[in-house]
DNA sequence: TCGATTTGACCTTGA
DNA sequence: GTCAAGGTCAAATCG
């Protein structure tokens, strides 16, 4: 059908009047995260977070990713308390509770991709609403008293202690990357946009790394519905959930039952592109769901955020991870969306291949990849999910 | 004029 | 075999 070749920003969706990308430039105020030394953090989490793994938060605190990154970084190093700062900045709505966003894959059975993943977000409770994230990094400090818990948001606490562990270690993002992805879409998200968050604090040789990621990461949260919370307070997403890196055309909307919002469908424009996604929204434009069916069998457009041939890389490697849709029958039970394989991650086109939702083979399968073997991660990634589930799922929560 | 979105109708699938 | 719901098509409309 029409493909409109890569033109990035479709007309500006209804609704969808948010700005995502100024908001990323340039934030006013924010709260930011520094790593302060264990001492005065955990004086802060003193909770226990520091624990971290365990499903036990029962505090709120989960260690998912965090939880990895702090081990990561435990060699040593301030950074230690990452699941901590994590914790911390998470303790809000629990899974169990409404408004919490689930991410769900299921096997639709269908030849073509089995499985489908579907982001899905209850409602977003009104915490959730904060406004504009972005730039925790560049304080030193301490969360702004105001807002949350420690000033932040989940994924803003997630963003900035993203960010700041690459500053300190470049190789984290890679890390931080394909971590992400495996947690599925929130995760990769929440990282991502820690770039667009760092990216004005951050110095301008870091941005380099991150910010590809986050440009797309950035647009592959949209996508996932995550969010884009930075500067989106409320509604992020309206009609374009799409900001994908790919291009999108809607080509019918269906009120659901069962459901009280409208789901939308869209096919990838590119030609000969199969891929479609649904997408459910609420009466406020929020995304509350997203489903990816099929797989890209091209590249990314990348004329969107122009410019980084890194940024799809790396985008992709976060989107890839996002969430792997498609083609459940491998990643079904226990590759989960985690099973990103190296290569994809490798291949740019990998990327939204995950998103997108399909791919069967070749991402599958991996269960423990050699950066976890390193990290000494025991916990299948799916695992981990499971155990980190929570928090994840917080910071996916999208929420606005 | 072109491309995207809207929207009602039609087709497919599953119970 | 029937019905309901989901998914897709395609004409009309809009920007």
């Amino acid at each position: 059908m029409t493909d409109n070749q890569g033109q990035p920003p479709g007309p500006p969706p209804p609704g969808s009047s948010q700005p995502s990308k100024p908001a990323a430039t340039h934030d006013p105020p924010r709260p930011t995260i520094t790593l302060p030394s264990r001492t005065s953090f955990e004086s802060i989490f003193s909770s226990g977070a520091g624990g971290n793994t365990g499903p036990g938060l029962g505090l709120g605190f989960s260690p998912g990713p965090m939880t990895l990154v702090s081990n990561f970084f435990s060699d040593g190093d301030d950074c230690k308390s990452f699941s901590q700062l994590l914790a911390g900045a998470m303790t809000s709505p629990s899974p169990g509770e409404p408004g919490f966003p689930q991410l769900e894959k299921r096997n639709s059975g269908d030849n073509d991709g089995g499985s489908e993943f579907r982001f899905k977000q209850n409602r977003p409770p009104p915490m959730f609403s904060v406004p504009t994230p972005s730039g925790f990094l560049d304080s030193p400090g301490i969360f702004s008293p105001g807002q949350g818990p420690f000033g932040m948001t989940h994924q803003q606490a997630l963003a900035q202690v993203t960010a700041q562990a690459a500053a300190l270690s470049p190789s984290f993002f890679n890390f931080s990357t394909e971590f992400s992805t495996s947690f599925s879409t929130a995760p990769a998200t929440s990282l991502t946009q820690s770039p667009s968050l760092t990216s004005d604090t951050m110095p301008p040789q870091e941005i380099p790394s991150e910010t590809p990621d986050s440009a797309v990461a950035t647009k592959e949260s949209s996508d996932i519905a995550l969010s884009d919370q930075r500067s989106q307070p409320s509604s992020f997403a309206v009609d374009k959930p799409n900001d994908d890196g790919y291009n999108w055309r809607k080509y019918g909307q269906k009120q659901v039952k069962g459901s009280e919002f409208p789901r939308s469908y869209y096919k990838c424009t590119h030609p000969n592109c199969p891929v479609k996604k649904k997408v459910e929204r609420s009466v406020d434009g929020q995304i509350t769901e997203i489903i990816y069916k099929g797989e890209h069998n091209h590249e990314r457009p990348q004329s969107k955020r122009g410019k980084d041939p890194n940024a799809n890389s790396q985008a992709n490697s976060d989107m890839a991870l996002q969430v792997h849709g498609g083609n459940s029958n491998k990643s079904k039970e226990g590759t989960g969306p985690y099973s990103m394989s190296k290569k994809r991650q490798e291949s740019s086109q990998a990327t939204h291949d995950n998103l997108s939702g399909t791919s069967d083979s070749e991402e599958v399968g991996v269960l423990k990849p050699e950066w976890m073997r390193k990290m000494k991660i025991n916990l299948t990634p799916r695992e981990e999910i499971q155990r980190s589930g929570q928090n994840w799922r917080q910071l996916l929560h999208i929420g606005l």
